[in-house]
DNA sequence: GCCTATACTGAGCCGCACTCAGCAACAGCG
DNA sequence: CGCTGTTGCTGAGTGCGGCTCAGTATAGGC
């Protein structure tokens, strides 16, 4: 068969992105043909590779656009909270976010967001990077604001934060359950913010029964004597 | 070449697991070769094929082994503790443990834990649940004796520590940092209990105010009687 | 010493990612 | 309107990996 009409680079390469982005959500990293991707984007397989290195490679341009567009509604929202327990609540929402408007790209992110090998440097890794952020800041500012305990490890806290909401949308997604983000961040950034364990009862209770009897007994003693 | 003396089925059984279970720490799943894998283990590709359906049952099989080992271990010393914290730590410490005695398998579980697809009521399965139930039963006899709050959400309470623990051994494996199970054990179970929150000032004040008062009446009175 | 179930073999199949020599369409030039 | 170099695409082909299966050598019972 022969070529087909000329096409302009770009738009080629968006139908291919597109396509990929379909079997991928579709299918495991593994499990994804280049054969079908290329069937669906109306082409050979051959013609991927003029515009994709490998496999990976379209993999990953797939991922970056999904971080891209996700960074860019993320930024302006972020600058105009103040509070960190505003900005933890809209930063786990909005990652939930995502699960509901498209349990593909969250599935497909809870498969395989850590997969390519040569990661480090790459614009993927970079892009992670300012993702995480968002939450790195809103955690030291929390800390350097007293709303967050001094001795807070960032490093331990960002983890709970990202690996608490991986199992939880992996096991909500996977259970078919519906997710209210703005409800669940809520409860999320509560029991973070406050821990599991039960408040202990103040320590003071003791003390201050023992004085207010004291006084009790004085105050008696004084009416007693008024008398 | 003709066929090796015969063997009992279960050595030979134990032999490819075992070169599996190095092929498959060396390399990620996808990575690894049934090619290699015969070779370790001193046979030929056909033969892994009678032992076990294919890749994917082989790498079950050797994760199996491992979650095997962990459970066995575990089982005893879980039983004999009985606080809420300490058995939190225990298992904290355990988890982490695997990192430091074989950051391979520790790596291999980080990597592809969650791949198997017709994972439900698999042997794996099982296990894993096995394993996770230490964490939900520490957490709901933990609410029961009033040692976590009343109102924790245990599906949550529980992706919040094994997510946490996930990627902070991945970070930390990662960039070749040590890991002191003990000690970090300790520093996640203390931040899972009290919270990233600043602790609010006691509301003690009121009630001392209120005592002070009393008190000051109480001098007052005391000094007009006094003259 | 013969027979059959068992343990193993290795050639070969298929489907995959990836390559490459080449061709059709076009743009610029004379 | 031909000529020519470039661009965009092709599809046959390569090698490798998982997996199959007809077949062979051996162990152990008879």
């Amino acid at each position: 068969m022969t070529a087909l009409p000329r096409r302009r680079k770009a738009v080629r390469r968006a139908e291919i992105l597109g396509a990929a982005r379909e079997v991928f959500i579709a299918r495991r990293f593994e499990d994804a043909s280049m054969a079908e991707i290329a069937a669906r984007a109306d082409c050979v397989e051959g013609t991927l590779y003029t515009y994709f290195r490998n496999k990976r490679d379209l993999f990953d341009a797939v991922l970056t656009d999904v971080y891209d567009a996700l960074i860019a509604d993320i930024e302006p929202r972020f600058a105009s909270l103040d509070g960190t327990a505003d900005r933890l609540r809209f930063l786990i929402a909005r990652h939930l976010q995502i699960a509901v408007d498209d349990p593909g790209i969250s599935a497909m992110l809870g498969r395989e967001a850590r997969g390519g090998q040569p990661y480090f440097g790459s614009k993927l890794h970079a892009l992670n990077r300012r993702y995480v952020q968002f939450m790195t800041r809103t955690l030291s500012d929390g800390v350097a604001r007293g709303e967050l305990r001094a001795d807070l490890d960032l490093a331990m806290a960002r983890d709970f934060v990202f690996g608490g909401l991986e199992h939880r949308v992996r096991d909500l997604l996977g259970r078919g359950r519906r997710i209210e983000p703005a409800r669940m961040a809520r409860e999320m950034a509560g029991l973070l913010f406050e821990g599991f364990g039960q408040r202990p009862v103040p320590v003071v209770e003791a003390p201050l029964e023992r004085i207010e009897a004291r006084l009790a007994r004085l105050e008696g003693e004084l009416r007693a004597r008024a008398r």
